[in-house]
DNA sequence: CTTGACTCTCCCCTTAAGGGGAGGCTTTAG
DNA sequence: CTAAAGCCTCCCCTTAAGGGGAGAGTCAAG
């Protein structure tokens, strides 16, 4: 099938396989002639793909893994990726939670201040 | 005194107090000619503004209360962009809760799926 | 044979917060 | 007076994941 029809199968868009191939996320794309020919695995890989995105993945994060070895084929690759992720993930969620904490802090700073004087000008530059 | 100076004493780059300024960040900036120059109250907007930065605030968000009201002297205006943006936070860190979930689930299938058969390729697509 | 639907490549646009640098004034120190 | 340092505006570059569209080639049906 043409790159229209792949891309209604998978349930993404043109714009989004063109530029995943240019990604090198698709491996060689066969052609006939000047048009891309997709099979039924190339839409699978999509779905893939666009489940990956759901999971948070990068583009990039998956790159790596489709140069590395035959992601379709073996779970445990995908295993690993999501181990990654979910390690990234927890570092990100403790970042966000000590931003929280400077917020709240920064916060109470500026109450206290406000309740000396509501028209304080305070150190808290 | 001068822009390199200004940034200095703020502990920014030139670079960024122009950048400010393009936004509105800043308000009219008096020169001296061609020339930008800038008071002590300068110095501690351009402070207030890394502060800010550090406390995680996108400049378009401080763009807003600039335009509102003086920031510099009004901390109630500040107090609340802090308490917008603690909203904003918690959605975000809920949002990454999620995400970890469906990571959870979606390997919890792998491996259920891989201690079946090593070489499973699953109906996980 | 022509029209309309598809496809091709190529280029610019989007957010955020500036960085790098070109080319050209201005200011200051020696 | 001259040279260095500092400043000016203007433009392009960066990440991520494509979107929009131009201009041109291709394919099937009527």
């Amino acid at each position: 099938m043409y790159i229209g029809q792949a891309a209604k199968a998978a349930g993404t868009t043109v714009k989004a396989i063109r530029h995943y191939e240019s990604l090198g996320l698709l491996g060689p794309v066969s052609r006939q002639g000047s048009y891309r020919v997709f099979s039924q695995r190339d839409v699978e890989l999509l779905r893939l793909i666009k489940q990956a995105q759901a999971l948070g993945f990068r583009l990039s994060e998956l790159t790596e893994a489709m140069n590395s070895t035959d992601v379709v084929a073996n779970w445990r690759t995908v295993r690993q990726l999501i181990d990654n992720k979910r390690t990234r993930l927890a570092r990100e969620m403790a970042a966000l939670e000590t931003q929280m904490a400077h917020l709240d802090a920064y916060a109470e700073r500026i109450d206290r201040c406000l309740e000396q004087d509501p028209d304080c000008v305070g150190p808290l530059i």
